[in-house]
RNA sequence: GGCUCCGUAGUUCAACUGAAUAGAAUAUCAGAUUUCGGCUCUGAGGGUUGGGGGUUUGAAUCCCUCCGGGGUCACCA
């Protein structure tokens, strides 16, 4: 509240004044109270012992005493320990959520230096389907988007799209050999799941003809090699990189099916992006700026051919960025998309939503940019975060053990489905209508299961516990919101305009420090590139106003003042939980 | 093995970046309501924050060390 900061400015200049220190209000620590003692705001007095040379009780009292005296909101005192928990007038309360209610562009922050920012997220390859791994991706890297435009930035979501490839050319192969043409219409499948498909039925075989040629006595990395299927895959990624018109015209065609599947996917997960990058586009560039790394002397080329970079130095092992036969790797790739990215937009940096195991792989590809002479290196972020496990284990495309995207979602909706017929509150809605909510709630669920995680901690997909509807979880959230919309819409008039009252209960008090809170939330969440503190702020500006609703009258108020307040109150919490779930891509309904 | 991240109630997660008695949810147990044994409400138990040491008026948080786990060190992406 603005409050917290006069008190803290009040305290310097007293601190300053009477004991001769030299602190500036952001030295002073300021919390809310502790529930268990008496007051609103709390002063730590420990750190200003060593100025006042009192003992914690005796500094409390001195400092508490002149608050009092100076600031009209301040209404009483205590020290206990080195705390000084002030109280606040009850006016206070009313004039802080009125300047919440009449504040226009609450919860948008205003930067003095606005940055440009590219968030990039997503990045599938288009061998196969989406899964549980880049749900978490993608919630994850739009949260941030939203969370970072809510701080008061320019932001580009961006996709890099990895549509070349050996692990392209395998699936690609496979639906030549085995599909008999088959496309997503005839065999009644989704593009990105037709091509999934084959890339599976590649393995397959891949496996056989590795075991034959094992039987035969060659070792396993041999065998890997030698199959005539791998073989195969390999010419047509050389005939592709020749730009040879069959090739090119079949990934032309697959590589369409994926799009439309990711499409459908990506709107149901309600995602979107402003600018695609292609591998296929950019891979060229990148060995382009490694011929002239060779020149400048940051690369060196090994007898056979290939290309690396010495990061001895830097404490890093060496890493190749050209391959013996002038094939591109991934790193290459890597070079040209980020200096293609700074050269179609004006930016100051861009955040890489990508899993903690690629690591490695970004301090290296940063430290090469660096090597280069690009001076934006130091704008990119690798937004790291943590694997999503299943509590059989990792997820492994091999062992069939994914959890499939649209399969996921599809689940949560069903489940959504359920609890609400069985709750029945949606009478008198058309069968879409009742649909486009069961999507709502599902997803919300989902979208606050993985995001209510720290994103550098791993997570535990526990499938039961993701749809459940009780306790901390999205849709618990979304209720309340919801609530706070039809009680508004009972009342019908909505003017609430400057109301006060003398009469605010402490749980009251709790609802309008957290509505006062919300800014500082998104400036941390920004910060920390967080959503997981956008989503526990929401649970707990939920649970207190589920609490408040329990023993508080709203609409059955007879006193007409306070009917208003909790009214106005109850108009704020549904404002600011919306502002705060659409930050992390959970819509919410009129009704559920 | 080198580098790196992590370890908090039975379980899943918090703790405003160093402050008061480490909080929720869920599970468990006990009551209340309900002849609906699954809903709802109230309450309780549950912790040496992996172990040990250090810095500090104060440590889950910072430093050292050991133990345990993940990731990564590819001419894969």
């Amino acid at each position: 509240m603005a409050l917290e900061k006069v008190l803290a400015e009040k305290v310097a200049d007293l601190v300053n004044l009477k004991y001769g220190a030299n602190l500036s209000s952001k030295e002073i620590q300021i919390q809310k109270t502790l529930a268990s003692f008496e007051g609103d705001l709390t002063v730590v007095i420990f750190p200003l012992l060593k100025f006042s040379k009192m003992n914690p009780i005796q500094t409390g009292q001195d400092i508490g005493d002149e608050l009092v005296k100076s600031l009209e909101d301040v209404e009483s005192f205590n020290v206990v320990k080195g705390f000084l928990n002030v109280v606040l007038s009850n006016d206070n309360w009313g004039s802080t959520l009125n300047a919440i209610a009449s504040n226009v562009s609450f919860g948008l922050l205003k930067k003095s230096r606005v940055q440009n920012v590219m968030v990039e997220y997503s990045s599938p390859n288009t061998n196969k389907p989406l899964h549980l791994g880049h749900i978490r991706n993608n919630f994850l890297g739009y949260s941030v988007a939203e969370i970072l435009k809510a701080s008061g930035h320019n932001i580009i979501k961006t996709q890099i799209i990895n549509d070349r490839g050996i692990h392209i050319c395998k699936s690609m192969l496979s639906w030549q050999k085995f599909a008999n043409g088959g496309t997503p219409e005839s065999e009644g499948l989704k593009g990105d799941h037709l091509v999934g498909k084959y890339y599976v039925e590649f393995d397959k075989h891949y496996k056989v003809e590795m075991a034959e040629l094992m039987d035969k006595g060659m070792s396993k990395e041999e065998a890997m090699q030698e199959a005539p299927i791998f073989k195969e895959a390999k010419a047509m990624l050389k005939k592709w990189e020749q730009g040879d018109k069959e090739v090119v015209q079949l990934w032309e065609m697959m590589n369409g099916w994926v799009y439309q599947g990711f499409e459908s996917t990506y709107k149901a997960m309600g995602v979107d992006f402003d600018k695609l990058y292609y591998e296929s586009n950019t891979y060229l560039l990148g060995k382009k700026v490694v011929e002239e790394g060779l020149d400048k002397g940051v690369f060196y080329k090994r007898e056979d051919g290939s290309v690396w970079c010495d990061l001895s130095e830097e404490g890093l092992d060496e890493k190749l960025v050209l391959r013996q036969d002038g094939t591109a790797v991934y790193m290459t790739q890597d070079i040209g998309t980020a200096i293609e990215r700074y050269k179609d937009f004006n930016i100051n940096g861009i955040i890489y939503t990508v899993g903690n195991e690629q690591e490695y792989h970004f301090k290296v590809l940063f430290l090469i940019l660096k090597k280069l002479g690009y001076s934006f290196y130091e704008g990119l972020y690798h937004l790291s975060y943590g694997m999503v496990e299943l509590p059989s284990g990792k997820m492994k495309t091999r062992e069939g053990t994914v959890v499939d995207a649209d399969d996921l979602m599809k689940e949560m909706i069903y489940t959504a489905s359920e609890a609400t017929k069985e709750k029945g509150k949606l009478d008198g809605y058309s069968k879409q209508e009742i649909e486009k909510i069961n999507e709502t709630v599902g997803m919300a669920a989902l979208k606050y299961y993985l995001l209510k995680v720290d994103p550098k901690k791993g997570i535990l997909f526990n499938p039961e516990e993701s749809i459940d509807f009780n306790g901390n979880t999205g849709p618990f959230i979304l209720f309340n919101c919801v609530r706070t919309k039809s009680l508004l819409k009972k009342h019908g008039d909505n003017d609430y305009d400057g109301i006060v009252t003398s009469n605010v209960s402490e749980k009251e008090k709790s609802i309008i420090g957290k509505l006062n809170d919300y800014e500082n939330i998104i400036e941390n969440a920004a910060l920390n590139y967080s959503p997981a503190i956008i989503a526990n702020y929401c649970y707990d500006l939920a649970k207190d106003y589920s609490q408040f609703y329990a023993s508080h009258n709203i609409l059955n108020e007879e006193d007409e003042q306070i009917k208003l307040f909790r009214l106005n109150l109850t108009s704020q919490v549904g404002r600011v939980l919306e502002k705060a779930l659409i930050l992390l891509g959970i819509e919410v309904p009129e009704r559920m």
